[in-house]
DNA sequence: CCGATACGCAACCGTATCGTTTCGTATCAG
DNA sequence: CTGATACGAAACGATACGGTTGCGTATCGG
């Protein structure tokens, strides 16, 4: 990842390790542990690697934990593209199951007590675990507002803060186990009709 | 706090010393530290206070940061009682101003994080910080269903989380500086009137 | 086979923190 | 004044971790 050497000959590192000190690095936040708390010892000790892999390959653990978010890549939910509302559903239900996983929710904690500390980390979780997903869901609302579906004069960011929001809300400071299975389906209706009588 | 000995005589404790002790605890939080990397040391430092006062009063780490975030009490804005609008806008207002303050930016980072792993922390910040204006907002909504200005069939609770979440989103992953001053007012008006088309 | 490189493992030193103890001083009740 | 307790400062041993080095082994290219 950080140098590229490939000089002649000797062993090739093994793709194996790498593998296993990701794993192991997640792993431990899976199980609680901020990023300050992550000792390179535990990681190689979990990953049953020596140190001084870890260090062949990365400069210092800030790297190591970039580019193991790096491979949260979770893939988008297929979407039928009939109406916005099935659309944003399908979409809010990955947050949804999401929510009770301990690791994912453990990767999130960490990715967002990060913000005010490393740019790097919380950027790159940003990147890659939020914004394809964001690309995704302004698709589905841009689309709305062209096809009539929704109000034209809709501010499409605020929306989707409105929705996502929702559903991490729920994640944080939910039920204590899974969130119910309709809660994707309840948070966009309320969203989509509003909260005011209609009569 | 943890003992309450005033035995008979004796040098009391210093007020100033508890007090300079809490808010070294804050800033530290504040300038990004999580509670892990909280150091005694460091806390004892920044106050002025040996280690053995701090130690005197409590048992451990998480004791002095519960006792910390117990000094949280923000108060809630005065609400005019006129509208559910006017209301709403109000109290998510005061999460907007609280996004650009580095200090309750870090507290609630920290507070989040905690979720996973210390119980104490994030429900004694929760019941704190989070349960008194969820209990304004909540009557704010159910007087408002009372008095037909919102749907009958409304889930208090998931408006709730629909309007939170949203203010939450932008304090995490907004502009960088302060929020837009109107954008309380832009997420109640969303809210309330729903994202779809109505004609 | 040989040279080069990666591997896991163990040992090392320096630093940071913890929790405790000791010291001399300060401040209370009686 | 006397005794009791709290104070800030300093030092302590113990533990944990970082980052480096050396060792013997494993696996590649040529």
């Amino acid at each position: 990842m950080t140098t590229q050497h490939q000089a002649r000959a000797g062993r090739p590192r093994s793709e194996k390790a790498e593998k296993a000190i990701i794993e192991a690095t997640l792993d431990l936040i899976a199980e609680g542990m901020g990023v300050a708390e992550l000792s390179i010892e535990a990681i190689a000790s979990r990953a049953g690697v020596g140190k001084t892999t870890i260090y062949r390959r990365w400069a210092n653990k800030e790297d190591l934990v970039v580019d193991a978010l790096a491979t949260l890549r979770e893939p988008l939910p297929p979407l039928a593209g009939e109406s916005v509302r099935d659309d944003l559903i399908a979409l809010l239900d990955v947050v949804r199951r999401e929510a009770g996983q301990r690791r994912a929710r453990c990767v999130m904690n960490v990715a967002m007590g990060e913000t005010d500390r490393s740019k790097r980390v919380s950027e790159r979780f940003f990147k890659l675990a939020l914004e394809p997903r964001r690309v995704a869901m302004r698709r589905v609302l841009g689309r709305g507002v062209a096809n009539g579906e929704l109000r034209p004069d809709l501010d499409v960011e605020l929306g989707m803060a409105l929705l996502s929001g929702a559903m991490i809300w729920f994640s944080k400071w939910g039920p204590e186990g899974d969130l119910p299975e309709d809660l994707a389906e309840r948070v966009v209706d309320h969203a989509l009709e509003g909260l005011v009588s209609r009569r």
